[in-house]
DNA sequence: CATCTAATTGCCAACGATGGCAAATAATAT
DNA sequence: ATATTATTTGCCATCGTTGGCAATTAGATG
């Protein structure tokens, strides 16, 4: 790999004269960045960016560390988010999925700090709280998906409330009156926030809570949609049926369809369907198409980046911003 | 950030004795050693990867270059298996996704290059020829689903023939006699090799191939499980209908099974299936869980950065190794 | 033609780490 | 005590790049 004094010989020059044309410094006539050019480009040449670290302090580097997220297909648009606002200022992304081990996670951070990231994301797969005292206090951080406790760091959130509210007013625009809501049992903002937004919508259309409506998925998550199917299944041998139905993913969606088809009910005519996150694959492909709440993940890892490479104006703002993301309707033939 | 000067100043030491500890080379006493160490540990140093590189040469980094595998769920596991890997030597992964955009790829190939990466390796998300030229000469290159164009490159492809065989074999041992193939119709290693692997297959059992029984989805491949829908519904209304069939892919096999309900027929009394891909979100979930041909994308990352890194050994050898990799059979309940 | 200014170019010291070689110190033998 | 060897430590150049400052060259003016 050829070197910038390799082109200065091969130029003629100093070494300072080329490095002069590589920063679009002044004061190079015409005829000797031309011929400078013309050598660097005859070489294959480029800056060595570890060295230009070492003068400039400047790494180009970012680290993008998961928790799990890059394990689960829900969520690689954050990734690919996060990817293409780096690029667009050129700057490189370290991956680094930890499976949620705070050993991995050490390490790792130590990694990135060896290499002198510029800056971290920690993306989490669920929405949850994290620890602050995980993360070093010297290296400008973003939180997605999850929060420090302490909220002293950054962090960008999907508005759980407003997405569970749109869904189920979504329902009820549509006449609906009976709404299940098949939830998980977890204790985490996703399935809490959801079911507040379920209530304060039925609460906007005055009709009463009826906790008979509401199911909770126990973990393990395994066998998600079969759980769903016995969940929805049981709902729908009601005496009072409900005929719009909001589940907490896609994924559980495609269970209560089995469940509704069962039941020999057709959607959307006799029961309608509401997903949440979706999931193109499932939401887009199922049959009929999955009206679901979009869980943004392209925009919050796009805006993870951007906020960190904004560095001074955004990321280091007292206290710091808690970004909330809003979900909103995508809206396809389940109801 | 402290610097090994600042560690050797405190420690009473010259930074020469600090590289020897921080390096485990010989000539330290025990009581220095303990010294230097406990003043690492004190200001919390570790050494800077770039200043390393300067003098070691070894950058520690690997490009992993996509053309869209990353925007695609089917091949998540691939970036996770080689991110494992890397990370078991210590290695960073750099993560970038072209979109397929031949500009795109070179920038991306340059900043690569810019950082010193040790290897670089390209991933595709359908298995296909791509071109030598692409690449640079003298970096470690590793294909992972795709092959040059002169075989020039060490390449990791799936074994679709196999996979084919497979999947039409598993049809034919549980006593099906007549068997769909939905394919696509693009004149890719994928589609292709599968349909030699279900020629293969028939003739191993003596059953001549009916091309009534085998039909191409054609591209866009948007509404691939609605094609596929119509298409297995066809195949269902023939007057000797298959009491098998293999889709191409997962995704496909949602739509089969939305038509096979839909001709009131049961899975897998009436008709069994066979998919491909093992997409766990999908081949799990739906009712009943599909059994499939995996394709192991884990294990193909997780390869590629083992050859890359193995060197001179595996990835210098002459010709360039064509690893073929054997898609096993996942059994679940669809035959 | 000498002088002065402006425009161009080059020398060199950093950045943080490593490793060859020399110097200093300690341990042993004479 | 001195000489010899083994052990431990330190000085310094180096990796590729940048930027301050000095040096050179060209151009303009008296």
């Amino acid at each position: 790999m050829a070197t910038i004094k390799e082109v200065a010989q091969r130029a003629g020059v100093s070494i300072r004269t080329v490095s002069r044309v590589l920063n679009d410094h002044p004061h190079v006539t015409n005829v000797t960045r031309e011929r400078v050019l013309s050598v660097i480009e005859e070489l294959n040449f480029r800056p060595n960016a570890a060295a230009r670290y070492m003068r400039t302090g400047q790494s180009g580097l970012i680290g993008f560390l998961t928790d799990e997220v890059a394990q689960n297909v829900f969520s690689y648009d954050m990734i690919i988010g996060a990817q293409q606002a780096a690029w667009e200022q050129e700057k490189l992304l370290f991956l680094l999925n930890t499976g949620n081990d705070p050993q991995v996670e050490m390490r790792a951070i130590n990694m990135m700090r060896d290499h002198q990231v510029e800056g971290i994301i920690y993306a989490t797969l669920y929405h949850r709280e994290i620890k602050r005292s995980q993360f070093p206090e010297d290296i400008p951080t973003i939180l997605v998906n999850c929060f420090a406790d302490d909220r002293s760091l950054p962090s960008i959130v999907p508005d759980e409330i407003g997405g569970g509210r749109l869904a189920t007013e979504t329902l009820l625009k549509n006449g609906h009156q009976r709404i299940g809501f098949v939830n998980v049992a977890a204790k985490e903002p996703a399935p809490l926030g959801r079911l507040v937004g379920y209530q304060q919508a039925l609460s906007n259309y005055g009709i009463p809570f009826d906790d008979a409506l509401v199911c909770f998925i126990e973990e393990p998550f395994e066998g998600l949609a079969t759980s769903t199917y016995d969940c929805v299944l049981s709902l729908l041998q009601m005496s009072d049926p409900p005929t719009g139905i909001f589940c907490f993913n896609d994924l559980m969606a495609l269970g209560a369809y089995d469940a509704i088809r069962k039941s020999n009910l057709r959607i959307p005519e006799d029961v309608a369907m509401v997903g949440f996150d979706n999931v193109e694959m499932l939401a887009a492909q199922i049959h009929p198409p999955l009206t679901t709440i979009e869980l943004p993940l392209f925009e919050m890892g796009q805006l993870a980046i951007r906020m960190l490479l904004a560095g001074g104006e955004i990321a280091q703002r007292e206290p710091p911003i808690q970004h909330i993301i809003e979900c909103p309707l995508i809206v396809r033939r389940s109801v």
